[in-house]
Order: C-alpha cells, then sequence, then structure tokens
DNA sequence: AAAAAGTCTATTTATACAATAGACTTTATT
DNA sequence: AATAAAGTCTATTGTATAAATAGACTTTTT
C-alpha cells in the first residue's frame, strides 16, 4: 500500500508551505529551488510536482524575480486527500470500490464478493483520514509536538 | 495506495478456499486448475501465489492425483493482513511508519513529521481492518450477504 | 508405467515510477 | 532595453516492479 515518491514530496512541500508563516504581511511565497533543499529533493522533479499541484487548483504561483509558489486556499480548505488524489490517483485498493473512480474488476458477483466488501472498507478507512485532515492539521499537529517536547 | 494483482488474486483464493465445504468428512481441496477457472486467472501466475503462501505457511498442499491446496489452519485463524503481508509487503504507506519493515525515511525529524503522523494513521487504520479480519470473518460476511439477498 | 497433481526457478514482457533535459515564458531590476 | 531570476511545459531516458509465461522436475495414485 505504497505512497510514491511523487505523493510523498507534494505532500511534504504542501505541508511545508502551510507552516511557512507570512512575512510583512506579504504572502508567504516560497520557491522551488528552497524546498528541493530543505526537503532534500531533486529539483526538477519537485518542480513537475507542483506544476501538476498548480493545475490541480492546489497551488498558486508568480513568476519572475520574487516569484514562488503559495497556497491556493487557506490550509484549512486543503484535505491531504486533494492532494493525494491529484499526484497518487485513487485511493481506493481496488477499482471497483473507488467513489472518484469507479471500474468494474473481474469478480462473477459484486455485490456478494468478499474481497470487496473488505477493501470497501480499507478505502472508506483510509480516505476518511485523508479527506478529513486539512493541512492546517497538520500544521497544528506538528507545532503541537513540537511544543510538548519543548523542540525549538 | 494499490493492491497488486498478485494480493487481489492470492485473497480471491484463500478466501475461496475458505467457502469451500468439506466434502465426506475429507479435506477441502481444490486444484489450482479449478480455482484459476473459477476465478478467470492464469493458472500459472496463480501457481507462483498460492506456492509462495505455501511456503509462508498459510496453506498446505498435496501433490498428484486428487491432489491439491487447502488451508493450514482454520479460516477463523488466518487474516488477511498474513495474506496480504505475505504478496504485497507492508502495509504501510511509507517505510518510517511500518511496524512490520521500520526504515527510516528521509525526513529531517521523525518525532515531528507531520507527514510521517499521518500516514501512521493510515497504516494503522489499515493494518486494524486487514488484521482483525479472517478469512472465516470474510466467508461469514458473504454468505450472510448472500442470504440477505435471498441469492442461491 | 502413466497420468495428475504440485514444485521450483528462470526468463520475458509490460507498465508505472522516478528522474533528467532543455527550450520557453514571465517579471523585476538596473 | 538587457539581464537575471523565477516558473512552464513537454519529451525522453532510466529503472524497478509487477505480471505473465515457460519448462523441466517431483510426488502420488491407479
Amino acid at each position: 500500500m505504497r505512497l510514491s515518491k511523487r505523493g510523498e514530496y507534494g505532500l511534504r512541500a504542501m505541508i511545508m508551505l502551510a507552516g511557512t508563516p507570512e512575512k510583512d504581511a506579504s504572502l508567504p511565497m516560497v520557491q522551488i529551488k528552497e524546498i528541493s533543499q530543505r526537503e532534500q529533493i531533486s529539483a526538477k522533479f519537485l518542480e513537475q510536482i507542483l506544476l501538476t499541484l498548480k493545475n490541480a487548483g492546489l497551488l498558486h504561483s508568480k513568476m519572475g524575480i520574487g516569484g514562488g509558489y503559495y497556497l491556493a486556499k487557506p490550509p484549512s480548505e486543503i484535505s491531504l486527500g486533494q492532494i493525494f488524489r491529484t499526484l497518487d490517483g485513487p485511493v481506493a485498493p481496488i477499482k471497483c470500490v473507488s467513489q472518484m473512480a469507479y471500474e468494474p474488476c473481474g469478480c462473477p458477483d459484486e455485490q456478494t464478493c468478499g474481497l470487496r466488501m473488505v477493501m470497501g472498507d480499507v478505502r472508506n478507512a483510509i480516505a476518511n483520514i485523508l479527506d478529513h485532515t486539512t493541512l492546517a492539521d497538520v500544521a497544528k499537529r506538528q507545532s503541537d509536538t513540537r511544543k510538548k517536547l519543548g523542540i525549538k
């Protein structure tokens, strides 16, 4: 049940953006280069990922000097599910239980297929977490943990 | 978060084995050929999968005429998690949250990594379902559904 | 001895993931 | 106007994994 590198890097970048405080009442803009260095990711690969996220409407960007990326919406309105699906596709382990991209699988009878029932549960469990966790939730959880540990 | 074909076929086969009633007080033995036909799976591919499951101690087999495969333990003692891990590897979406196969991922600080926290939740949600669902549970659910629908 | 089953390992093919490359566009600054 | 610093876009390559196929071998029953 692996998360791809694209998904991992994209989620990391978005989480980082959500945790970047606004400077001087301006937008919290971050460059590809900065993210790739902080997270140890190939800049070229990240570029593609952020572009995809931009085209999906989750990021905005500004070209030219002083430009960079910033969240298209407040962190509380961007769920991890949106990011995940944009980069990794459907959450469902098997197509016949996908809500966003249903396709029949090969079983003789979907209604009574035991595998389908269980995988439906798995899909729902994953989707519940990813769709109900926003970037704001993650940022808060991180800072709460830091506080609790007395770090930084 | 896809389930591989190996995983899918293996799970289907095991579920089928769990639903096969014993005939004449003998072991409920089923041949590769029969499973592959009923489930529309390449016999050669299934062969590998069942062998893997056998080597993992989940299936037993008998060679020669009248032979075939049968569950190594009662259906109530085989969880879907065991089958899944045997065929598809760790449940965790990211290595650093795997209980069975931990490996550090690249984040600067694991303790405060937001992605890791969420993926830990996802791992637990999936593992809870797969590890607490046995083949007997699946068989029961299937037959209950059939009964409710008045099928067969 | 023959037939019907599983065993084992190697090889091939297909697909998807990960990464790299390079030419192009926009914007700010000088 | 020129230059530099950013993002844009698409194509290509490399690599790993998944999926499938192949074939020679072993065991068991009749």
